[in-house]
RNA sequence: GGUCUCAUCGUCUAACGGUUAGGACACCAGGUUUUCAUCCUGGCAAUCGGGGUUCGAUUCCCCGUGAGAUCACCA
């Protein structure tokens, strides 16, 4: 049995959303199972598209998910470099063997007369095919001298039918009609994708080919040249795309779809992100809906994914990473959250900080939402009226009566040692004192000494507040009613 | 338009001919003696349409329909 190895072949033009983060994690997924070796290539090959900083950019979103490759531009390997820029010499070399073997051409026509042809067909509602029009003339030279960096080099296909297995896809047939010359080398002296990754695959012995569904429709074409090549082509696996929110097309960049980082930016865990992604289209037929790293590496399988395309929905993604902190012990999630409290924060201590995130462990869904929900545990907020107006329980309630309420509590608070126990104790003696249910009282208390919509439960957020604070701010919106 | 692929609740999906079509997210209701959240219970909600094959089709076949992909010196 050969070794598995996969790759992720992204080119550097941008950053790297869900579906390529997927299609990434998958071919991690395939190669961790197996023991095997997860490899990182740039498919760089497009000088005019690169965009700066993206190289950086791809590297530090695999990493910061934690997917980590055995093998890349700046991890070398037995097959380096793994930068397709710097392998020019083998996609000459390939592209003369297939000179001398009669199956590549130099292209003869201008960019312009090949696009006449093209409209032609259209005019003639015939499909274009540049094998049509292949030279009759064709390249007698011996040596790259003469087409290397000049003139386009074609592949002369051999068109025929295919059926093939493809790992997720099932069985595939096409006729020979979506066969062609497709261009090899290009005039620039640079490969197109269409054979630079199948030499690099080859070369790097990669054993699984896993990749978006855009490619499905060429893989007729690269079966082609595998053969006239003398390769055999790896296991072939085409993934479903993955589709926006509304679900109308495939998720892209400049259809708003978020870079993976700015996930990782706003406090998604990567161990929560791996699970809602790999659940994207795959599932391991059990009711099991949320997995950990180790066996998502154990459960996965190909031919476990399914067939059609996924929406993206951010909610689900939520649920996840919330169910991820939940679980969390609160000492880890205390390291993790160290750089989302909001800037008042910083002059409290440890302790008080990590009573804090204990309070709101179980409602966090990401870290960036911590500011929100825990900012008047260390800043006194004005006092806001419309919290009492527009409260469901509180607006019908007269401002003397509100007033009168809290009144009587400060004494009662006056007198607790503000431990959680005394201090529920206390809040329920209030509401048989006042004859009023614990949804007005309560309410009341909390948006006088919090300021918020919102509060982890009253007795715990005025013991973490403390006396002095708790006091402090009911005597102000005392003062104010 | 040609070619290829896909089609189960709003969403992610399970059911490799026989189930009251299951689970989860979201939503709604109730409970856990404050809100929000968590947790628990319950509810709403789906096999795209039409033909076959079969004792029996979500499942197999055909035809529609819809959706996606692809037809570059981009990947």
């Amino acid at each position: 049995m050969t070794k598995v190895r996969t790759r992720f072949a992204p080119s550097p033009t941008g950053f790297l959303h869900v579906g390529g983060i997927r299609t990434a994690l998958f071919a991690w997924l395939v190669a961790k199972q197996a023991n095997g070796h997860f490899i990182l290539r740039l498919e760089d090959t497009d000088q005019k598209r690169e965009v700066e900083g993206s190289a950086e950019h791809l590297i530090k979103s695999l990493k910061a998910l934690g997917l980590e490759y055995d093998e890349g531009p700046d991890k070398p390997g037995p097959n380096a470099p793994y930068r397709q820029s710097e392998r020019l010499d083998s996609y000459k070399k390939w592209g003369q063997k297939l000179i001398d073997a009669g199956r590549a051409y130099a292209d003869p026509y201008t960019a312009e007369e090949v696009q006449g042809f093209r409209e032609q067909a259209k005019q003639n509602k015939k499909p274009f095919l540049y094998r049509n029009h292949r030279p009759s003339q064709t390249l007698r030279t011996a040596g790259p001298d003469d087409w290397y960096g000049k003139v386009p080099l074609r592949f002369k296909s051999d068109p025929k039918d295919y059926t093939w297995q493809d790992a997720v896809m099932g069985d595939l047939h096409t006729g020979p009609e979506v066969i062609d010359d497709l261009i090899l080398i290009k005039s620039d002296g640079f490969p197109t994708y269409n054979f630079a990754h199948i030499v690099d695959d080859a070369e790097m012995d990669i054993s699984h080919v896993i990749r978006g569904q855009e490619f499905i429709a060429s893989t007729p074409n690269y079966l082609n040249l595998y053969e006239a090549l003398g390769l055999e082509p790896p296991v072939l696996a085409t993934l479903p795309h993955i589709l926006n929110e509304q679900g109308n097309k495939k998720l892209s960049k400049r259809d708003g779809a978020k870079d993976i980082l700015d996930y990782v930016r706003e406090g998604y865990l990567p161990e929560a992100l791996r699970s809602f992604i790999a659940t994207l289209g795959w599932n391991d037929g059990t009711e099991q809906e949320v997995f950990t790293t180790d066996e998502l590496i154990q459960k996965f399988s190909l031919d476990k994914v399914g067939k059609s395309g996924a929406h993206f929905d951010e909610r689900r993604l939520n649920w996840v990473n919330g169910h991820f902190i939940r679980s969390m012990p609160l000492e880890d999630l205390y390291q993790k959250v160290a750089d989302y409290w909001p800037p008042e924060a910083e002059k409290y201590d440890d302790a008080y900080k990590k009573q804090v995130l204990g309070l709101v462990q179980e409602r966090l869904k990401y870290f960036a939402e911590l500011p929100e929900l825990t900012i008047f545990f260390f800043k006194d907020l004005p006092v806001n009226p419309e919290l009492i107006s527009n409260h469901k329980q509180l607006k019908k309630l007269a401002p003397e009566a509100s007033k009168a309420l809290l009144e009587t509590a400060r004494p009662e608070l006056e007198q607790s040692n503000f431990t959680p126990e005394d201090l529920t104790n206390r809040l329920n003696a209030l509401l048989t004192i006042t004859h009023t249910k614990p949804a007005v009282l309560f309410s009341l208390i909390r948006i006088a000494t919090t300021q918020a919509q919102a509060s982890p439960g009253l007795a715990d957020t005025l013991a973490v507040l403390g006396k002095e604070v708790a006091l402090k701010r009911l005597n102000q919106q005392i003062s104010i009613l």
